[in-house]
Parts: structure tokens; sequence; C-alpha cells
DNA sequence: TTGATTGAGGACTATTCTAGTCCTATTTAA
DNA sequence: TTAAATAGGACTAGAATAGTCCTCAATCAA
């Protein structure tokens, strides 16, 4: 399984709630409340959401926490980077430093082709189209040629 | 960072190195001598990738592995659900059922969009794809209505 | 001004998963 | 019959993840 870790699904609950009331404030004990996450966990996770800039955060009485964007501008590339850091397959395409295999390995530089193409699927999809089952976003498409540079 | 294994990139990396040479039988000993992976682990890996039916193997003396298809026809997708099981991305996409968040969480079924807009990504490169790093494939464009059934 | 409320930041632990190894059985060529 | 090779599965050590907890900082309201 091409797995994405539970805080990340966890991460997406949270947004949906937050994003059916994009007005109000939401501090982390309500949230927990709602979603049945328990709240050090929520915390932890809404604290990377504020670092990512996907939230705003309030502190003191009556803070809380708010979309930093409306849903359709929130991408699910920027909630999975928020929460596992850069979007990448393997080490190697992070970085192609010290690696081992460099005898045998001489596809490096195709990794990057499969992790744009990743990348943007995921850039495609937005918070807006996870909360609307029914709807059909705009028509995307992605052109795999023009992932090569 | 959206993990793959460390399995799945070795496998990336013997498959490729079989590609060049897609008539001849391959031993899993000289796999791990050219690659410079540890035998068992390429075992282990070879092993897998049979049960998927990426490679095809001949016990015996003078037995090995053979790419099952041309590299054209593999996709990496293929690569990756033999490794590591099906591609999919949270436990709910693979079953909905014992959901313990399912009071909070009622984007179970868009998950599947996610899934089905990486899934085809990862579909639509190829083995061919990864060994020719130069050559731009064919065009392929991926239309995201077409994930909505 | 002070206390209550709420987030920020980071340390810590237990559990789960992964990588990697090894052993035994089975198959086939010579 | 023997040697060479894969099949299948058990096992272990290490790393990563999930989850908790504690202390500090900021804000509001009485």
């Amino acid at each position: 399984m091409l797995r994405l870790s539970k805080l990340t699904d966890y991460a997406t609950v949270i947004l949906s709630f937050m994003a059916k009331d994009t007005i109000k404030i939401h501090a982390a004990m309500e949230i927990a409340a709602v979603t049945g996450i328990a709240l050090p966990t929520v915390s932890k996770i809404l604290k990377l959401l504020v670092n990512a800039k996907v939230l705003i955060s309030t502190r003191g009485a009556k803070g809380g926490y708010v979309l930093a964007r409306i849903p359709e501008e929130i991408s699910i590339a920027a909630v999975i980077s928020a929460l596992e850091g850069p979007i990448a397959l393997t080490e190697c395409s992070i970085s192609h430093q010290g690696c081992e295999q460099a005898s045998g390995c001489d596809i490096g530089g195709n990794w990057s082709l499969i992790n744009q193409t990743i990348h943007n699927a995921l850039e495609s999809v937005t918070l807006a189209d996870l909360i609307r089952p029914a709807v059909v976003p705009e028509e995307v498409m992605i052109p795999v040629s023009s992932l090569y540079r």
C-alpha cells in the first residue's frame, strides 16, 4: 500500500469539518469532540497545519483555528506535505546525494517524473472536492509529456 | 513524505537492469552482484514480483528470472502493488468497514477519487519510461472527471 | 491586575512496520 | 545422483509512527 500516515488521514477529516463552517473559529477541544479524535492528537495536527499555512491560529481565550484560504484553494498536496514533508516517493527524489546504489542505479532522474505525476495529481484535488461528494470538479488534464523539462 | 518502501525502490533498480536485457535469464545471485543489493533481499523482491506476475521464474540449475512482458507493458503501478499491496492511500480506501471515525468522517467515498487519480498517474508510467531518460513518452491525458463514476 | 482559556513547542514512550536474514523444501539440468 | 537454483515462510533488529504529556506564551474578561 502506498501508505499515507494516519495523521494525514485525520487531517482531512478535521479540515473537512472546518471547511463546512469557514467563518467560525474552532478550538482544538471542539474539533476533538466533533471528530472523535483524541485532543492531544488533534492538537498536534493543527499545529502542523498552522506551520504549513493551511490554517491560521489565534491564541488566548476565545482563540482557535480557521482555514487560511477557501477550500477551493487548499489542495490535498498541501495537506499531505504539511503532515509528511515534501511529496517524494523515494529518498533519491529528495536528494540524490549519497546514493549507494549509484553503480546499478541510473534511473535516479526518472523518479522525478513519477513524483511530478503524483504531485500534479494531488495538486488537482482540493478540499472543496473532498466535501462535495456528488459534484464533478472542473476538467483537469494532466499531459504527461509536460512533466519532462 | 508520501513514502514508497525501500524494497519498491530496489525493485525498480532490479527491473531496470532486467529490462535492458529482456531475453536473457537472470539468476538472483547475478542480479545481486550487479545491483549491489544483498542476495537475500534481492531474492525476496524477485519472489514478490513473480507472485504479481511481473516476472516469470524458472527453477533448478540454469534457472532464473525474466520479465513477464515487454517493458512498455509493465506499469509502475504494477510494480508498486506487487511490493506493497493495493495502491490505496488510507485504510478507508481498501475497506470502509470498522471505521471508528464514522461519525465525523463522511468523506470516505472521496478518498477513492484521490486514489484513482494517483493510480491512473502511476499506471501511465512504465518501466520503459524509466530506462529511457531522454525520451518523451506518448502523450497521456488524465481527465479528472473520468474518475467519477 | 489576575486568573482562566487557549495555542506553541518540544520531549518522550510504546507500538507497529519495515528491512533484512536465514532455514528448509522443491525443482531441474547435467 | 548431485549441484544449482527458486519457493515459501519464520524470525529479528531497527526505524518510524502514533499518541501523550509537560511547560511556556498569549489573550480575554472580570
